[in-house]
DNA sequence: ACCTATTGATAATC
DNA sequence: TGATTATCAATAGGT
């Protein structure tokens, strides 16, 4: 790449990271295209952003027919579209079968079910240690997932005020700039004076505060 | 590429254009992981060769997670949970006349329910800073409340442990006695270390180190 | 959004 | 297939 190599891990700074999102999603898909343009191939490509939106690319036809055709090759015929839970996926690693996957599957979304009526109707005491111990490890894989949010929004935000605080502060320049001519040209000490009290001060604060 | 352009068409000798597409296919699927890796995305990619061989990438889940989650995605008209939610009660002294109490809810019902679809949908990234403080608050509050739950059970295991323990000690106790007894009174060594040797222990189980 | 110094990918060749 | 390498393409960091 370019102007210093990056290593192979999650880019922490959320701005960072969003160019590169942008640049390298529109790369691949440039690269995809051309792949099934010179080699004749048929290529979907399906990219979620952090944000979960949603991005594709089907090079033959429509996504959808890839889909059944990539379930007829897999051979795991089973209808699409079961709307199953997708977060448990980062906790647990996909070590199983399809048929104990669906059953694990089916038996944590009874689980958080559960869980949930728990915790908006003020529970009725109905579940076991075993239950409470997964749903507090996912509750903090929820709360974790919020709270890198949460930073980001908040990076950015002072990321917007850094930038702000750049302009006031060469604003702020240019004026004491302004009113030390005055001082020159103008030889009344009073005004000076006066000048000088309301000004010496910046209106900002400095950015070194808000390190993390 | 390398040692000359190529033009970006099909490549009509079939030499070429095997080898380009195992080193393209390559190419394409490391790419697909950097760029999963790098911006913490969730990215499929399905290729078909020429041949309908079938080559996939999944960066997280299985390729089913994802279809599944594509098709909610496009499948547009996923319902979203009308289950109201009364724990934010505790967390606020209802201090405002009704009105005003009756919007607060309004807006926080409305808020839990983005919060809830964020985390079970993957989030849309539509959540304001505001949005995600107060989730995280309940989200801790909920949390903390499983904690509770989960030690209270913890302390009536621990409990009935104890119970248990008092019983098996009484039992063995008991048991060693009648040993003692028989060593007494049957002057066989040997059956008597037998014995020893056997039921030390009791077998059975009191009925009363069950209750929960 | 645009610009380049660099890195990474790869076409041709062996 | 694998390795090599001259070249082109992608892109990280900066404006």
């Amino acid at each position: 790449m370019a102007r210093g190599k990056i290593q192979l891990k999650r880019i922490e700074n959320p701005v960072h990271r969003q160019v590169t999102f942008c640049k390298r999603r529109t790369g691949l898909l440039k690269k995809a295209k051309e792949l099934s343009v010179l080699c004749d191939a048929e290529i979907g490509v399906v990219i979620f952003s952090p944000q979960g939106k949603l991005f594709e690319l089907a090079t033959k036809g429509t996504m959808e027919g890839m889909i059944d055709k990539y379930m007829k090759c897999t051979g795991g015929g089973r209808g699409s579209s079961s709307a199953t839970f997708t977060a448990q996926e980062q906790l647990q690693p996909p070590n199983l079968n399809p048929k104990d996957e669906i059953n694990v599957l089916k038996q944590e979304i009874e689980m958080l079910q559960k869980g949930i009526s728990y915790m908006f109707g003020g529970g009725d005491g109905a579940m076991n240690l075993e239950e409470l111990l997964l749903l507090e490890k996912h509750l903090e894989y929820w709360i974790s997932q919020i709270r890198s949010a949460k930073m980001d929004l908040m990076l950015q935000e002072i990321q917007s005020l850094r930038n702000k605080e750049g302009v006031l502060k060469n604003t702020n320049k240019y004026l004491l700039e302004k009113i030390e001519e005055n001082n020159n040209s103008i030889l009344d000490a009073n005004f000076a004076t006066v000048m000088e009290t309301n000004y010496s001060y910046p209106l900002t604060m400095p950015s070194e505060i808000f390190q993390f």
